[in-house]
DNA sequence: TACCTAACTGAAAACAAGTTTCATTTATAA
DNA sequence: TTATAAATGAAACTTGTTTTCAGTTAGGTA
């Protein structure tokens, strides 16, 4: 499940960090978005809402929210972008044209993980998956 | 198999390229390290060898080999590190330690792959699959 | 309800990785 | 040897992100 604006704020509350209206705006617009946005993207969309809000304040928002888990990163080209975190390991598969992301939990690594770990000695702390490609959306254009 | 600096250069020489000495160190040091160094690792130690080189032309050379096939890039971090590409489709098991590289070929992910496709709607092109730890080495300390 | 204070904010400056520009140099084909 | 397209290095620039710091504010307390 998805967290939603509520339980987002009401951990923010519980973690004791201050629920302000910066802050509330930012939680909104990745609420309210499938897909996974960059800073910058983020920061124009909280603007319709905030316009005096600062990139500098969505940088740190973003950071609070990932360090307390409910929302996190997705890695496209050289910058990352943020979505909602469902809970639990999961996945994403990204859309390299729009930036949506749909998620996956089940990646059957284990197997791959422990064969590595034994033919190579290393301890393994993690993995990166990442599927990339065109949304429905997308496929039809350029 | 790990392609040689010789081959490297004769790789270069066949598309047109100039084989220069800035080149030949940036391939002498890409050849003889089994880590994934990034660009600003690869520069300190390739001035050993050759102190007037610039940073600018590690980049372009990193570039250009890396556009010819003959190394890839590995994600760690923020940044990216390159190593010598072994042929075909492969993935790497990186130490976040020491930046050691291990690579593997087989990933299975096609079964996967074709279950996500089909779910949703996605047209799949490629996947990121990296694996991260601590190499033998590594993994007594800190 | 007003007040207090640690937490928060925004502007500007700093930073890091990487790229572009441009005048100079050089590998290599003729 | 020479001509020239390709390559180089310094410096300036870009982009994404972080730090600094002076001023503001959420929300517990009197």
């Amino acid at each position: 499940m998805r967290p939603s604006a509520k339980k987002i704020a009401s951990v923010l509350r519980q973690k004791g960090h201050k629920l302000t209206a910066q802050r509330r705006a930012v939680i909104n617009v990745v609420v309210n978005s499938g897909e996974h946005l960059a800073p910058a993207a983020l920061y124009e969309r909280v603007r319709r809402a905030h316009p005096a809000i600062g990139l500098v304040t969505v940088y740190r928002t973003l950071e609070m929210l990932h360090e307390l888990g409910l929302i996190c990163r997705v890695h496209r080209g050289e910058k990352h972008g943020y979505t909602l975190a469902p809970s639990g390991h999961h996945h994403h598969l990204v859309c390299t044209e729009c930036g949506i992301v749909a998620d996956f939990t089940d990646c059957d690594l284990e197997v791959l993980q422990q064969r590595l770990s034994q033919q190579t000695g290393f301890k393994i702390e993690g993995h990166l998956l990442q599927f990339l490609g065109y949304c429905r959306d997308c496929q039809g254009g350029t």
